[in-house]
DNA sequence: AAAATAATAGACAAATTTGTCTATTTATAA
DNA sequence: TTATAAATAGACAAATTTGTCTATTATTTT
């Protein structure tokens, strides 16, 4: 029998769900309440605000995804087809949340023009990611003795955030198929 | 003295504007008709929805940026160069709109799952806009004696959108130069 | 000038929004 | 068992949402 969660864990489950299918302001608290079944006050004794849980539901979405796309790339030993991985991952991803697209540009579409935690958290997710994937350009490079690796390092990420939005719009994996096919060129020749 | 626009185009500004600037589902009615000094029978008689008026909006938005794209573009004789002057047409805009990314993107992530006028308008402008920018970098390739255009059309595309998104999430230009300066490589090499 | 059309203000409805508060029940710990 | 803490249901508030409707005022057109 599933063990039933606590009220916490239950409301970041279902507000994330919600906030990612729906989007953030579609989604109103008293349907995350009733689809968690928790009381408000228990939403508003452990959170004080939806604004709340929209962070803590990035925060989680943050750790998750690095985790995945380090998973990903630890199988391979080579750093090039570590950075192929990354588009593997990505490909699998995208199938699994039926084209949903990034959650953080997704939240980040939004948010209101003033400063918030949220936004933050966004941009340090998205600065984190291009160090991760420029890194393992810059490495890939110097395997492959091509000295453009400096230049790349921001190419490839770049197709990768371009292969995220494209393959959202049109529900589909050629974005990430060509962002990858272009990268295994411009890195492996 | 400025002539007082009818009723119909100061919706379609106003709402066009807080829509852009707020987002479509945290911009009220109730807002743009105070704002368009407008009342609100007029605009139910004119558009029957809020719904209508996101999709005027976004028609709106299609026809002028092809016509500054296109403006952009007429300006270059050789195919390369009309390639940059899409990123850099696209700088332009960004810089102008104090980097609030682009619209369609935008009003996507703010939709609900279900089909709708607004998510057709959207798929419809990007498949221009990559036929568009992948008719141009094939054409360049040609003129260059580059054997990989039919590659680089996609390639260049997820540059571009790449830099459309990433621009918006750190408020800078340099994923547009970054995204230039690879293609101009990419191309003319 | 008279008739037809367009636009206005604003009341109103019905639903929804986030958030507070009370009172009751359920679990946990001493 | 008893005391403490956690979670519950649900009423309530105040604001906001989209959309309808009426009645009045301007603006065109004939």
């Amino acid at each position: 029998m599933a063990k039933k969660s606590n009220p916490e864990e239950r409301l970041i489950q279902t507000a994330g769900r919600l906030f990612y299918h729906q989007g953030y302001n579609s989604t109103g608290i008293n349907q995350v309440l009733e689809e968690a079944k928790v009381a408000k006050a228990s939403l508003y004794k452990h959170f004080g605000s939806k604004e709340k849980l929209g962070l803590v539901y990035l925060q989680k979405a943050r750790v998750e995804w690095f985790n995945g796309l380090d998973k990903a790339t630890a199988k391979e030993e080579k750093a090039l087809q570590k950075v192929l991985a990354c588009f593997d991952f990505l490909e699998k991803n995208m199938k699994e949340t039926n084209y949903l697209g990034c959650k953080f540009i997704n939240m980040l579409s939004e948010l209101a023009e003033a400063e918030s935690e949220m936004r933050e958290q966004i941009i340090a997710h998205k600065a984190r990611l291009r160090s991760y994937i420029g890194d393992l350009v810059r490495e890939a490079c110097i395997q492959k003795h091509n000295p453009k690796g400096e230049v790349l390092a921001d190419t490839v990420y770049l197709l990768f955030e371009g292969a995220i939005v494209e393959s959202k719009i049109v529900k589909d994996t050629w974005p990430i198929e060509a962002a990858r096919n272009s990268v295994k060129f411009l890195i492996g020749s």
